[in-house]
DNA sequence: TCGATCGCATTTGCATACACAATCGATCGA
DNA sequence: TCGATCGATTGTGTATGCAAATGCGATCGA
């Protein structure tokens, strides 16, 4: 569903140049190859991509927009520089808009969408098993777009990706142990289960709860890793 | 609060031309000076203002990253056009997020906010006696941003602030029926009581209540002066 | 030796110029 | 008379150039 049509797709030639550059560098940030704080020369990037200043200046509009770079007049940009605390607070924002969707969702899918959900729950199993972590990381992209879409509230489910996508752009030093892997399914499961029941305040808390586990695993992480400056 | 110091404002003169701009189309189609799906000419623009394409250009991706208008690649834009379901889907948004803010709010606000609350909601009884519409948009703006910085998450203030201004932008042919003013307070009223008990899910339940409950004016009043097309 | 001020280099912000794509109208064909 | 194709026009997308502002370094003063 994300990507099909060959016309006008993300990556490669085609399509507006300033588009190209814009997702260029929200990958990048995303990944982690930008770090937070790494100032953003605008002709340097134009060079890197072999483009004028133009269209990198808008990408950097837009990317200030969206909240990933931090733009300060005549100073230039940096990659929006993140505070633990902030993470935290982008985190539970995420874990009550999940909270929302989920309940709406248990209310208002289909039973095709229903079966969905349960068909993409019960591929994960393998996955975890495997100790597959990108592969569990699509999937789980899927699983909670599946939810997002279930809400029948398509701009609800746009503010949503959003705001995940714009906390995965710091999730890159993730918490990649085997354990996680587990209690994520496990979690899921109850989800299903009370989504199975018809119970969307229930399968509400136990959203809130699994996107706060994953905080919580994050937030150690933090911790242990955390650096004198910067 | 809005207008204060000189030095740095939104207004006058100082700060990037590309930023007045586009403060000044937000103010345009949030008054609906600009009608949704009226053509964005950025030459015709640049005119307007007094500068070149650039600056307008870059207010225009923005103001597309942030929703208000459409950009289709070498089509030029229009100001997003929204469809009643649309609209009732953004309120519906707006609904589940306040609930969240009020809930979070309830469990965290400090004594001085508590406060702080109160008198504001107080000082909403004289507004609503005169039928000064204005003077309680103004008000009701403050009252629930005073609820978004209780909740004492800056990120979730942030996106309510930003979800809400969105929908702001097509409120403009709003219910200015006296009625409705009575009704908004007794149910801020209602919210002030729960959040009095510390009763954060009550709070919630009823914050979602009142917002619906405006959606739903907002939908009577669409479906009366419904047009043909456009 | 430390601080402040002046000047320079770098970089952003804006304007202008050019190329290409899309739309609209006209002409040709059926 | 209706449809399709081709061309002109409009407008977006990108590149380049210029001016102003910021930051830094050096020099001068205390």
């Amino acid at each position: 569903m994300a990507s099909g049509s060959e016309t006008e797709d993300d990556g490669d030639d085609r399509g507006l140049l300033s588009d190209r550059i814009r997702n260029a560098l929200t990958d990048e940030i995303a990944t982690g190859t930008l770090a937070a704080g790494a100032a953003l020369d605008e002709q340097q990037l134009a060079d890197r991509f072999g483009a004028s200043r133009t269209p990198v200046r808008e990408a950097l509009r837009q990317l200030a927009a969206g909240g990933l770079v931090e733009l300060r007049a005549r100073r230039g940009g940096v990659v929006a520089r993140m505070t633990p605390e902030r993470i935290m607070e982008m985190f539970e924002t995420v874990a009550e808009i999940e909270a929302i969707c989920v309940r709406l969702a248990t209310y208002r899918m289909t039973p095709l969408e229903r079966s969905y959900l349960i068909e993409l729950h019960d591929l994960s199993e393998p996955i975890v098993e495997t100790g597959d972590f990108d592969a569990y990381d699509s999937f789980n992209r899927q699983f909670h777009e599946a939810i997002y879409h279930a809400t029948h509230n398509s701009f609800l489910a746009e503010q949503a990706i959003a705001v995940r996508n714009r906390l995965n752009a710091f999730r890159r030093t993730q918490l990649r142990q085997g354990e996680r892997l587990r209690r994520s399914r496990d979690e899921h499961e109850a989800i299903m289960q009370a989504i199975a029941e018809g119970d969307g305040e229930m399968a509400s808390r136990r959203m809130r709860a699994h996107m706060l586990n994953a905080a919580t695993s994050l937030s150690r992480f933090i911790e242990t890793n955390k650096p004198g400056g910067v």
